[in-house]
RNA sequence: GUCCCGUUCGUCUAGAGGCCUAGGACACCGGGUUUUCAUCCCGGCAACAGGGGUUCGACUCCCCUACGGGAUGCCA
């Protein structure tokens, strides 16, 4: 049996795309699991929408997430040679003919055809008239008027096309520049790939290019059309309904490996697992259960699947991770007496890595803004924050144990609630009410400057 | 319009004729742990698009309808 060889063929049109993302990770799971190659290929011969730097975007996505080519990926904007070739194989074989017919001469056709109630297509009227090449021709595919094409698809069985239902498709434009039909054929087969894993909006192109195959004497491809990434309007995934482009997931701080593995849950699973690597995906997948119905990308699935990833990472990978996000703030994740204490006490704070940064931030930083709420709430009278103020002054043993021990006297020996004595100190540190234990969070913190926080809070409350 | 693909809880899905009183996960709601928050634990809510067949029996097979998507380009 021959090697499996996949391909990803996106369009630089864009930045990476997590729909497009996806469609690379199951090429590229799909050949490593059969010991195949993956490989890229830069559809690039719509030069008015194409750039340089989406390409360059869309390689460096794909290569730094870790899906990286066998091969070096090629472009369709140098190969014309070839395309023009394989075009001059299928007329001389008499499977195709130049056509002359003008852009308005094809409108009003199909205008007519519409009224007549009918499908719009080509009705191949130059199929015969042996027209030469010129300025003004294109070049059409004779696709035969009987018969049917049965496309085999690992995930939806097979699909029937009359050959009545297709027109004649162009496969050179009039200034002599070949179609994508035509490209995508010539390199599927130039590539020796085997295997077509896209999107489900291309299985009605699937028949056509299964003729140009055959005018080309080309071997038959395995195919399989993946579920369409939908957004919560169940539209087509894209800049209106969501964020699409890879890069936006990963400022935010969602894994690579936490992005991946729910884009593989979208049309795929297995079992009553959740979470999955791209080494699980390699073993564990199989195309064959992909689902077939579009589904809607959940951010909120994603949020719950990287503090997954993230509980997994041990603490230095995740202050390698972290550091980056820390860095955008203007931190340096070293500049804290107790670093490890620190983001070991708060990694579970958000479940992205910049809003852990920023839970973090009062911790390194000085407090932006209070919760003046809070204060109000707690704060009525700051009494207690001079009496705790002295408290802690005095302690000699600042440890975790003997905080909290000085803590709780003073609640009972004053007959407070357990709230009106740690809330104000947790306001004092961290702005808010919210952080780990307060014996913890003093710790972490240190004397000296908890109690600069606590001087600057009662500052703020004596005015 | 025509052709093609699709349709199970709000969302992702399990389900290959009896194992289904339709399972899991996320979200949500409630409870517990935590002096707060998060984590964690326990519990709850919630779906087979509709209609016909086939069958002793249908979420599963067939047909129709509805709805959604794609194609119908000298875009890819």
């Amino acid at each position: 049996m021959k090697p499996i060889v996949t391909r990803f063929a996106p369009s630089p049109t864009g930045a990476l795309h997590i729909g497009g993302l996806r469609t690379a990770l199951f090429n590229y799971v799909y050949a490593k699991q059969n010991n195949g190659k993956f490989l890229i290929r830069i559809e690039d011969t719509d030069t008015e929408r194409s750039t340089k730097e989406f390409e360059k975007n869309i390689l460096d996505n794909l290569t730094s997430i870790g899906l990286q080519p066998d091969e070096d990926p090629i472009n369709q904007s140098e190969r014309n040679a070839i395309y023009l070739k394989a075009a001059e194989k299928i007329f001389q074989s008499g499977n195709a003919y130049w056509c002359d017919c003008s852009q308005d001469e094809l409108e009003e056709m199909r205008r007519e055809q519409t009224a007549a109630g009918k499908k719009p297509m080509y009705d191949g009227r130059s199929r015969n008239l042996g027209l030469e090449r010129s300025n003004k021709t294109v070049l059409r595919l004779a696709t035969p008027e009987n018969g049917e094409i049965i496309v085999n698809d690992l995930i939806r069985g097979e699909i029937k096309f009359n050959n009545n239902e297709l027109d004649d498709l162009i496969l050179l434009r009039s200034d002599g520049s070949p179609t994508y039909h035509l490209c995508n054929v010539v390199d599927d087969y130039e590539q020796k790939v085997t295997t077509v894993i896209r999107g489900e909006d291309h299985i009605s192109n699937t028949p056509r290019q299964i003729h140009i195959q055959n005018a080309l004497g080309y071997p038959e491809l395995e195919y399989a059309h993946l579920p369409l990434v939908l957004g919560t309007d169940k539209k087509r995934l894209s800049k209106r309904n969501a964020a699409t482009s890879l890069e936006e997931y990963r400022d935010k701080g969602y894994l690579d490996s936490a992005i991946l593995n729910s884009l593989a849950r979208l049309g795929w699973s297995q079992g009553e697992n959740e979470v999955f690597y791209l080494d699980d995906l390699i073993k564990d997948f199989n195309i064959k259960d992909v689902q077939k119905a579009g589904a809607i990308f959940d951010i909120t699935k994603l949020d719950w699947l990287n503090s997954q990833h993230l509980s997994k990472l041990n603490l230095d990978e995740f202050k390698d991770l972290l550091e980056p996000f820390l860095n955008n703030m203007g931190i340096n994740i070293n500049d804290h007496e107790n670093v490890d204490l620190l983001i070991d006490s708060l990694r579970t704070s958000d479940n992205n890595l910049s809003g852990i940064a920023t839970q973090l931030f009062p911790y390194y930083k000085d407090i932006k803004d209070y919760d003046y709420d809070a204060i109000k709430k707690f704060l009525s009278n700051n009494n207690i924050l001079h009496d705790l103020k002295e408290i802690l002054i005095n302690l000699e043993d600042w440890n975790e144990e003997s905080i909290n021990h000085l803590l709780t006297k003073y609640q009972h020996e004053n007959n407070l609630k357990v709230p009106q004595v740690n809330q104000p100190i947790r306001i004092a540190l961290t702005g808010k009410t919210k952080s780990p234990g307060l014996g913890l969070t003093l710790v972490i913190f240190g004397k000296k400057l908890a109690i600069k926080r606590i001087e600057e809070l009662i500052k703020i409350c004596d005015k």
